[in-house]
DNA sequence: CGGACAATTGAAGCCGGTCAAAACTGGTGG
DNA sequence: CCACCAGTTTTGACCGGCTTCAATTGTCCG
């Protein structure tokens, strides 16, 4: 199911990490953090770098990646509006593992690895609402695995491009389809294929009436055959 | 480095989940724990099925894995002595999104869900354990999902050899190589490939002298050349 | 000794990666 | 306003790695 694949929860990630707090704690939060424009290709932060801090997407779109010795580079998350980054390493002590850059202009609140974790270390409710995010984002990770070891390439790229529909939509939607911009090495380097592959297939789906491709957009017109190009069986109709 | 690809932290689990607990909540646990024997190849618990609580591997290995809609399995990870289970659909309240069996005879504790949570819910130490675990979990997928989109088969066969190596070291290590037992179909499901493909690659293997194999059992007997092969360069030599 | 299952080998064919070049885009300065 | 350039997107062609199907060999147990 594609519900599987998305990561509604997050989007409530701010309302989850000031929510429970204590306006003492919103606060100090609050008082130490900086807020910072970041422009469309700026780098948050590096694999194998010492974690300052964690960081809030106000606005835009982040990019988590890694990247490996050849050059070549996964994007395994994209970070939209409201949700946190970077604080895996915190809590496990260690470097950074991956990257993150913008990929759009957006806005980025840094706040300090010792507010957070002197709040954390205060807050029982906030270190509950991470476990539970992080137990989700486990499902979403397992998912991505057997989807990359399981999957052809045209059904990975048919799932990305319903995983994008989600994350760029609209707060309001009014149920068109949404504009989805990002570079075509940026999707290929999600799905993990080529270039040329990637737009080979979008190609054979704008042809097949699945998708319409202006420019540097990509809008889903046809869910219903998107769903059955990306091989994703509903429970229903599974048995 | 290969030490990304490993769990060393996790071998401490058992250690850190009862270790920081005061004896009174140590006694709850225990006391509401069931142990039992599972076969090899007895499931602990499916994809879709409701969480009832988490267990803890005493003795064996247990694969963890995802199926797909057409029958194929694909193995993320694999819990050896002392490692907890199945805790993540727990925090996340959802149902499990992965499934879970034994891959030899093990002895297993079951920990209702009621008591761990009770317990957690008591334990701030024991939250942070969870916190630094899972974030450090989540480096390990990380490397899964890149090496996955970007490696070869081949490379990814010598990977998980040197991951398999060292998670059937016994504990006490005298230097000599392991003993991999672990059937094809598993491997290549860990892998992600197909049997046959597996096969030759490991034949290749052997021919060059990296690896002997005695019926069911693998052994390493070039590590240096394993690593190359899988690609892994180690940050001095990276450059 | 035989039957079931696991492991291996062989062969065919396609998916997808790679290299190369053309078409298109947006931005810049004359 | 147009011409030019750099970067991105697209198309074409080739080939090798992997998957798949099929059949054989090997191994464990009753």
């Amino acid at each position: 199911m594609l519900r599987n694949f998305l990561s509604e929860n997050f989007r409530l990630k701010t309302d989850q990490i000031f929510g429970e707090l204590t306006s003492d704690e919103h606060e100090l939060l609050l008082k130490s953090s900086v807020t910072h424009l970041y422009k469309k290709g700026d780098v948050l932060f590096r694999e194998e770098g010492i974690p300052a801090g964690i960081y809030l997407v106000r606005s835009g779109r982040v990019k988590k990646y890694k990247t490996t010795g050849s050059g070549t580079e996964k994007i395994f998350y994209l970070c939209c509006e409201d949700e946190l980054l970077g604080y895996h390493a915190l809590l496990s002590g260690e470097f950074y593992s991956d990257s993150a850059a913008a990929v759009e202009d957006s806005e980025i609140t840094f706040i300090p690895k010792e507010a957070f974790l002197k709040v954390l270390n205060d807050s029982a409710s906030l270190a509950n609402a991470l476990l539970k995010a992080m137990g989700h984002e486990f499902c979403l990770f397992i998912n991505s695995i057997t989807n990359l070891a399981t999957k052809s390439v045209r059904e990975r790229v048919a799932l990305n491009l319903l995983i994008l529909d989600e994350k760029f939509k609209p707060r309001e939607s009014n149920g068109s389809p949404s504009a989805i911009t990002l570079s075509r090495a940026d999707l290929a380097n999600m799905v993990g294929t080529a270039k040329e592959n990637l737009v080979r297939i979008l190609q054979e789906f704008k042809k097949a009436g699945l998708i319409e491709k202006s420019d540097k957009c990509i809008r889903i017109l046809d869910h219903k055959n998107m769903i059955i190009e990306a091989d994703i069986l509903e429970f229903s109709s599974r048995r």
